[in-house]
Order: structure tokens, then sequence, then C-alpha cells
DNA sequence: CTGAAAGCGCTTACAG
DNA sequence: CTGAAAGCGCTTACAG
């Protein structure tokens, strides 16, 4: 399975458009890299011939010579990413990161990768040292849990990788891009106060995430604000499951004096909510508001659709991306960037029952 | 923003290796490449210097070096995706396709890249060619409607990169993997007639596609062998949209004698199924079996919970990967190779009504 | 504004 | 079994 000679065009590389425009070599670089000095009929000239050749630069090449590589490379938790992609309970996080990072990396001539690490800070270290030696990336961005591993964030800081983090972080010198989670959970909860609800549990994800607590500190701020007291706010855990968000919301549901209203941490728990109260027999949103945090797909097409407030992952991507580039290139970038989310509107959320 | 000297350790290269363990760079090279002929001690030495110095080839140097990318590269359709991607609406079979190509290629040293091109002729000629002399891959995923393009796929023979085509395809020197589409619709099929059905309708997506006439087919083929008449199939067309489908369901369950069964071409189709029966009064799945084809995440969360055919989308982009692999190392592995489909019984089928 | 030289970090023939 | 040389296709200083 040799390549014959003569079987196809030899690739066509920079010294080829070089000999047609009648030019050196590196003036056709300063072309492609689009660098100053260079007389307008000459660059005419490098332009044509590459043009009529179909010149595309080599980018392992250019990565190479220049000790740039035009890749932002995107990390994801190993663990959890391939357990939901196993389960074929992909929510559309990845795909959302994909479309932010390739789409903003693409204007500026990057390209994005995305790869998986193990969460054991050994595994961690070792699998994301690796990757970066052999990929070289001008940019790493890291997700929770990543996002707070000290020896992850030193690693890159020690081999002068610019780093960004989609969390609301604190210190060092990082691109942080976040939304604000207690200002959505705030806004979430404003929502059903608006509605006159005034029992409204909280069926959080996980408390010893950040953003699960900044969560239930924007849902407490609601309620205090309407002058309502701490009976007026349940809260209890789900733990991002299905079946254990059932369980919660079943004794919820089955206690004297239950919540009329629920604000669930993602999507999956909304659903679970939505399962126990048509097993008790109660309407949405006539009985029970229930709203979500998260918004993936099928949300739009559960009975009834779900309110939920949509997580700008994507806006949050591209904007990471931005800001590395520019800072790669020797730009000003680091700092920290909130991304405001949204409160889509759809058919679970109503006026309290009387 | 320069990188100063001193400020962090120079990225350690295979003639530091060499210099430790005392032999020449293309010993070292050999054994990073797991080539013969070199001595078991020699061997351990260099291991050794590899494992203490934290090595890790620069992927790009050995891209230059060897004339080898190791490198697959995953295309999707272009606008169809970004589409999907910005109303929210993505299904998994991007996930599902980073995750059978990922995990696939990281068995053998190699890395997937994902990237998008658009469908329109000249476009998709240009973009894969560009992307194509620029990262210059060991081998070319297609999915459809690239993979029918007789223009890249002769793109691709010309310039000698091994093609995978994930769709079942006639002709030419490729790696064609598909799922028995036709065979998933009779199994659909049979798992209704079993129940007792005797009226079903299909709920065709596009009948220009090649797989939705292949199912059409395997339907017809199951209707015909349990002595049904034509008059016992009902089909019509929702072209995979929510709201086409809602339409063409509601004329069906309104008209005279109305099916007591329907297959929907995808999840969102057979969602509005779940919505139009719902609005009618009719209980899934005691008067009416709904099974949808594509499963993704969202079906395990619908009132009730959808029985489906799974597409083996990992699985096929798996198979695809380790094959191109294979013949972009001299191997063997041209040819056409299905991959078994599954029928996910869950609570959305049951018996006919009396 | 333009070019000749050196080098990036590997691998591939080719010797021995 | 091991090594010295050449080269992959670019970019970066450095001259002019």
């Amino acid at each position: 399975m040799e390549k014959r000679a003569g079987d196809h065009k030899r690739n066509v590389t920079i010294d080829d458009v070089a000999a047609l425009a009648g030019v050196s070599r590196q003036t056709v670089s300063r072309v492609i890299n689009r660098s100053p000095n260079v007389r307008d009929s000459v660059r005419e000239r490098i332009e044509q011939a590459i043009e009529q050749l179909g010149y595309v630069a080599n980018l392992s090449a250019r990565r190479m010579g220049g000790g740039k590589s035009f890749l932002i490379l995107a990390i994801n938790d190993k663990a959890r990413t391939i357990e939901n992609w196993s389960a074929g309970r992909g929510n559309d996080w990845v795909d959302q990161m994909l479309f932010g990072g390739m789409t903003e990396c693409q204007k500026h001539g990057f390209h994005m990768s995305f790869e998986l690490v193990d969460t054991e800070p050994d595994q961690a270290r070792k699998q994301l040292s690796d990757i970066v030696a052999a990929l070289r990336p001008d940019g790493v961005i890291l997700t929770p849990p990543h996002s707070d591993n000290p020896e992850l964030l030193e690693l890159l800081e020690r081999r002068a990788i610019p780093c960004g983090r989609i969390a609301r972080s604190e210190g060092g010198a990082f691109v942080d891009v976040y939304m604000d989670e207690e200002g959505a959970a705030y806004e979430a909860s404003r929502h059903l106060l608006r509605f006159g609800h005034r029992r409204i549990a909280f069926l959080s994800g996980n408390p010893t995430y950040a953003n699960a607590r900044a969560r239930l500190a924007g849902f407490r701020r609601a309620l205090a604000e309407e002058g309502l007291g701490e009976s007026a706010a349940v809260t209890g855990s789900g733990d991002f499951h299905f079946e254990r968000a059932e369980d919660v919301v079943s004794d919820w549901l089955s206690a004297p004096n239950p919540p009329t209203a629920i604000i669930a941490d993602n999507d999956e728990m909304a659903h679970a909510a939505l399962h126990v109260a048509r097993r008790n027999g109660l309407a949405v949103p006539s009985d029970l508001s229930v709203i979500s945090f998260e918004d993936t797909p099928g949300v739009r097409f559960t009975l009834p659709p779900l309110t939920a407030i949509r997580q700008p992952t994507a806006e949050m991507f591209a904007k990471a991306c931005e800001r590395l580039i520019t800072v790669s290139g020797g730009g000003d970038g680091l700092g920290a960037y909130a991304v405001p989310f949204t409160l889509v509107v759809r058919d679970s959320t109503g006026p309290a029952p009387e």
C-alpha cells in the first residue's frame, strides 16, 4: 500500500508558491502571516500564486517552525463524560462547548481540540502533562472539576501556557469565564414569586459544588427579599440523578403543606419532578410549577415543556477562546468575565394554586 | 509577554533522552515507535530515561519527520450541525461520534479531530481540500450527505487519504460502516405485530434519503410476511420536524379506522406523536403504541419512556477509525461492515387495544 | 521592502 | 543491533 511516485500530485509547499511568484520563501511566509513590509504588487502576485496552486500551509510545519500551534485545547472530566456518553445520556454540554469553541477559533485561524482527563490527582497531572507535551497548545480551557485543581493550574503556569477556567474562580493569572449562578437562581425564584408562590422547594444537585451553593444563596436571597422566612424554603439534594430526585420529590409532595413550586438544579431532576407530579395526580403547572437549570434539548418536548434557566455554554467557551488567543499572541486578556444567562419561559410554570 | 529564559524548564526533547540514556537519537526513536532491533538492555535504559524526564514526543515534529499525522478526521455537515447546536437541539450524534472515535483512536496512539464542512458542492470541495492540506490526516470519515458526494470522495482518493463512510454505499476503495436500516425497521414492526397490532403507521422523515427508503421497505416486508395487505400500512412524512409530524399524526388519529401503533423515523417526531395522543385523550400504550428510530437521551424521560431502535453511532465510528488506522498503516481493511442495532423496549409499546 | 541561513524535533533511508 | 546524515515545511532572527 505504498504511495507510488506519480500516483498523485506531490503536496504543494511554500517553495512552490515562492517559485511561481518569483520571490523567496520568507516573503510568502509574510503574506501567509499577514506581516507588514510586503510591497502591494508583490503581495498580489503571491496571493495569485497561492490561489492558482490551491496552497494551504501545512499546520504541523508552522507549529514546528514558529513555536505556535494555533490550537486551543478544551479539557473535560473523563469519567463523567464517558459515563454520560455510554449511557446515551449526553446532555449538550459537549456540543455547546464545541459550538462556541470551534466557531470562535475558526475566526482567528485557530483550531479547537477536545480531550478527556481523569479526575484522580495523579492521573490528571500525568494525562494533562502528556497531552500538553504532545500537542503544545497555545491555550487550555479547564472545566469543573479540573478548573479547581491547583496542580493542573500550576502545571500550565509553569509551562507558560495561557489557561482559561469555565468557573467562577479567584486568584492567579487566568481567563475566568462564568455565568452568574446566584443571579440565575434569584431570577428563577423571582419568576415563581411573581406567580404568587409562597412555598418553594429547591432540589439541589450536589451541595459540595460551589455552583450549587451559589444557586442556593440566590434562592434564599429572593425569598428573604419577599419577607418570607425559612419555612417558605424547602431544600433537598437529588444528586443530579433521576431516581434520587424522584424520592426527594415524593417525600415533599406527600408531606403536609407541600411546596407549590420546585426549582431543579438540572434537567434530569426536573424530569423526575414531572414524573412524580403525574403519579400523584398533580397537574403541571396548575397544581405544581417546575423550573429547571440547564435547558438541554429534551426539555422542549416534555409534557408540558419546561421553563428553564439556559446556561450560556457556547458563549462562555467562545469568550474563553477569544481571550486565550489574545493572550497567546502577547495581548492583554487575563481576568474574569461574566456571561449573561437567560430564563426561557415555557409551560411548566404558572400561578400558584389557591 | 515573552518567555524569559530560565522562567521555566525548556521542553524536553528526544535528544535529552538520548543524552541521558547514552545512545543516539534514532535509537530512542525506535523505542518510541516500538520498532524492532533494539537490545533489551538498551531499551530499558531508554525507557527509564523517558520516565525520568517525563518525555513525550512532540506530535507536530513526528508529523513533519515521518509523514504520518496520527490523526483521523471526522467530518459533519456544517449547516445542519450548527443549526442544531444553535437551536440547543443537539441530539447526541456528535457526542456518540466523539465517544466511539476518540476512544478507538486513543487505543492506537491516534487523535480524532472533528470538523464541519458545508454541503454546497463548491464550498464542500474547497473546505475539505483546505482542511486536508492543513492537517494531513491519516484518514477521513465522511457522514451523510458528504459520504455520497463523488467530488469529495475523488479528492480524497487522489490525495491517497483513506476514507471511511458512515453509510451504506457501493463501489470504490472505502471503509463503509453502516447499520442495517431495513432490518431495524423490520424488527420494530415485528415488535408491534407480536403485540397484535394490525394497523400500523410509519411516520417517515424524508423519503429522499436512502435510509428512509430502506426503513420503509423493512416495514412493508414485516407486514407482508404477516399476510397483511397494503391497507394495514399507513404512511406519511413528517420531515423530521415536530410541528409537521404533529399535523400528520393529528390527521391519522382523527380519521376513521385510525392506526393503533406508530413508528417514527426520529425521536422528535415520536415526541410529537406523544403530544398529539395526549391531546386526543389517548393513553400510551393502551390506546396507541409509539416506537422511535434514534434513541436520543430525552426518550428515557418522556411520559411514558419511549421504546426505540438505538443507532450504534459510537460503534460505527469506532469501527471506521479502527479500519482506517489499519489501512493507513499499510494493512488490509477496506470493505463494508454492518454494525448491529438494538431495539430498546421501554413503556410506549404494548398490546393492541381490543 | 526582501532574502540567505539556521533551526524547530522528529523520522527515514542508508551505512556499518 | 546502532549511529551519522539528510530532510520534512515552515518561521525566526539577522543582513542588506
